[in-house]
DNA sequence: AAAATTCTCAACCGCAATATA
DNA sequence: CTATATTGCGGTTGAGAATTT
C-alpha cells in the first residue's frame, strides 16, 4: 500500500489567505523550520491544504523575499534571461534575489510583454515584430509551395509502377502563422468587430524602424530546425521568402493539362525562381530532380500515358 | 456617481519526477 | 514492485483594485 493521503481536498479552506493563518504559519516555521508540508496544517493548527501551506510560504511568507516593484535592473535581467531559457520562470527567479518564479512570471505577463510589444519587439522571439510578420508569410509561402509538391508526389505515385521514392515535404500544421500574424497584423474594418479586446494589435508600421534592423538571423530560424528552407541570403530589402513565386510550384502540382508544356519547356520553374533568389530550399532540390526525371521520361506526363 | 472594463497578482490546477510506505 | 504522496514547476483563474466610459 501506499502513503495515506495529506488532507481531505473537499474539506479544506481555499482563496486568500488572512493575517491569522498567515502568522500560524509563521510561528510554526520559527520553531520548527521548514519540512514536511503535509503535518504543518494538523501542526499549526490550519485547516489548509500542505500544498497550500507550502505555497504560501515559497510566494509571500519568506523572509528574504522583496516585496516591493521591480527595478529597471530588475527588468532588463528579465528580459535578458527569458531571451536566453524562454519561460523557465524558476530559473529566471533564481538569478534575482529575493524573487519567486510567481512574481517573475506575473511581471512578465502584465508588464514586460506588453513593453516589448510597444516597442517592437515580439515577447516569444525577441525578434522585431516586423520580422516576424515577413517569416510568417514565407511559412505559409513555403507550406503552399510543400502542399503544391505533395500533390504533384501524389499524382506522380498513381501513374508511376514503381512506388514514389520521393518523401513527403514537411508541413507546419502545428506552427499556426495565421494566428500569430493576427496578433500583430492591424484587422480590416470587416474583421476588426470581432476582435475589440486584443491590446497587443498594431500596426506593423507604427514600430520604429531602427528595431528591424536589430538581428542579422531570421526569426524562421526558431521554428525551422531542418535545413530545407535555410536561407542565408534572406533579408527585408530582397523581400525574402514572400518574394517567391508561389506560382513556380504551383504549376507543376495543379495544372495537370498543362503539365508537358510547363515541365518540358526549356523553363525550369524551380531553376527560374532559384535565379530571382538564390535560395536553393528543400522544395527547389525536389523540383530539380523532378525536372530531371521529367525530362529524362516524357511519357510520364503524357495524360494518354498508360501502363 | 455609477457602471463597465481592464489590470494585477495571489492562489490554484495539473503534470512530471522523485520519494516512500 | 506497486500505489500514492511529495515536491517543483509552468500555465491559468478569478477576486479585488484601478481605470475608463
Amino acid at each position: 500500500m501506499g502513503r495515506p493521503p495529506c488532507c481531505d481536498k473537499s474539506n479544506v479552506k481555499r482563496g486568500l489567505w488572512t493575517a491569522e493563518e498567515d502568522a500560524k504559519i509563521l510561528a510554526y516555521v520559527a520553531s520548527h523550520g521548514v519540512g514536511n508540508w503535509t503535518l504543518v496544517p494538523q501542526k499549526a493548527g490550519l485547516n489548509r491544504c500542505g500544498k497550500s501551506c507550502r505555497l504560501r510560504w515559497t510566494n509571500y511568507l519568506r523572509p528574504d523575499l522583496k516585496h516591493e516593484g521591480f527595478t529597471a535592473e530588475e527588468e532588463d535581467y528579465i528580459i535578458e534571461l527569458h531571451r536566453a531559457v524562454g519561460s523557465r520562470w524558476s530559473l529566471i527567479a533564481k538569478q534575482l534575489p529575493g524573487r519567486t518564479d510567481n512574481d517573475v512570471k506575473n511581471y512578465w505577463n502584465t508588464k514586460l510583454k506588453k513593453k516589448l510589444v510597444s516597442m517592437g519587439i515580439d515577447p516569444i522571439t525577441h525578434k522585431p515584430i516586423s520580422r516576424v510578420v515577413t517569416d510568417c508569410h514565407n511559412i505559409i509561402n513555403l507550406t503552399t509551395q510543400a502542399a503544391s509538391y505533395n500533390r504533384l508526389r501524389d499524382q506522380a505515385s498513381l501513374t508511376m509502377s514503381n512506388p514514389c521514392f520521393f518523401p513527403s515535404a514537411p508541413c507546419f500544421s502545428d506552427f499556426n502563422c495565421q494566428a500569430l500574424m493576427q496578433t500583430y497584423v492591424p484587422q480590416s474594418p470587416t474583421a476588426s468587430s470581432s476582435s475589440s479586446s486584443c491590446t497587443v494589435n498594431q500596426p506593423v508600421e507604427s514600430f520604429p524602424a531602427s528595431t528591424a534592423q536589430v538581428y542579422s538571423f531570421s526569426w524562421i530560424d526558431h521554428v525551422l530546425q531542418d535545413n530545407w528552407c535555410i536561407n542565408d541570403d534572406l533579408d527585408q530589402s530582397q523581400g525574402g521568402f514572400s518574394d517567391m513565386p508561389v506560382s513556380a510550384g504551383l504549376k507543376l502540382g495543379e495544372a495537370d493539362a498543362e503539365k508537358s508544356k510547363t515541365v518540358g519547356a526549356t523553363c525550369n520553374p524551380s531553376k527560374a525562381y532559384s535565379s530571382s533568389c538564390s535560395v536553393k530550399t528543400f522544395v527547389d532540390n525536389i523540383l530539380d530532380r523532378d525536372f530531371e526525371i521529367m525530362s529524362d521520361c516524357p511519357r510520364l506526363l503524357d495524360e494518354s500515358f498508360e501502363y
